[in-house]
DNA sequence: CTTGACACCGTACCATGGTACGGAGTGCAT
DNA sequence: ATGCACTCCGTACCATGGTACGGTGTCAAG
């Protein structure tokens, strides 16, 4: 690769520094969460910006968004002031829409330690917490 | 229904009780989810209890996780002295991946919160916010 | 005792998010 | 100039989590 100066990557360079394979570039392409980059002969040319936009969508991935939350949340990266309503409403959208969840998280988390304490515990008697108990008093532990 | 006094359900009353379609509990009973019911010739009858699996696991399911880990954490309601080291360890784990997911969530919304406080106020001048660079410095937002 | 609603079953199909394959072209080094 | 690695593209395939279909069986009321 002649071309490292010109700071271009292939495919295969691209999806090594972001750690996936090349057919999830080749996807994430057709799915247009990377835009049809520049060729030079046949060969797409990359830059760094492609690394972080897909180390960003596994991220935004890995806390159980689809590919599609994670394009919305490219989008608001376009940020002019044209754009700037739009990307207010995205964006309180996905904040209210993560804080619903941490809120749900955090009382399924605090359901199974008090379950775990009271199971683990040796006074409690075989099958006595019945944890669908819980989940059904909004996460809220048994006889508490 | 004659049976309504001996509390049996249907397939269709159970899937409607629980918000699901027919199918969706046959799906389920096929994975594993829903035990095999008791049957008067060929039909399945339900119980209450199966309404609140499938809600639990509707619950579950919607903070992200996938329906092999909503049967972990019904497993743990099977709390026995035998089965008690491996709730513990389930439970655990279970307990630590929310609260990465948590504390991961919590980074992202403060990340956004910020984003919109400098990309919506009147001074922000077009293109100033790169989320994406927010993201790369461990969600925290813009020269912070 | 028929009729309509529901149940049975297997199988096919759908979307999402990839992963693999195969035949052909390209680029660069030896 | 030849070879090897890498790229191209389309298409097929995979798992997950359902959803739909179609032919048959059952139930319970009219």
């Amino acid at each position: 690769m002649k071309k490292t100066d010109t700071e271009w990557m292939t495919i295969g360079a691209l999806a090594k520094a972001a750690g996936v394979g090349v057919e999830t570039v080749r996807f994430y392409q057709r799915k247009g969460l990377l835009e049809m980059p520049f060729r030079t002969s046949g060969f797409r040319k990359y830059s760094e910006s492609d690394v972080r936009i897909i180390k960003f969508v596994k991220r935004v991935q890995g806390l159980g968004f689809s590919l599609k939350d994670a394009q919305d949340l490219l989008d608001l990266a376009l940020c002019s002031r044209e754009t700037r309503p739009f990307i207010a409403k995205t964006c309180h959208e996905k904040i209210d829409q993560i804080e619903q969840k941490i809120a749900d998280l955090t009382r399924m988390v605090g359901m199974l330690h008090e379950f775990s304490l009271i199971c683990g515990s040796e006074a409690s008697k075989d099958s006595e917490c019945r944890l669908l108990d819980c989940f059904e008093n909004n996460w809220e532990c048994c006889e508490k």
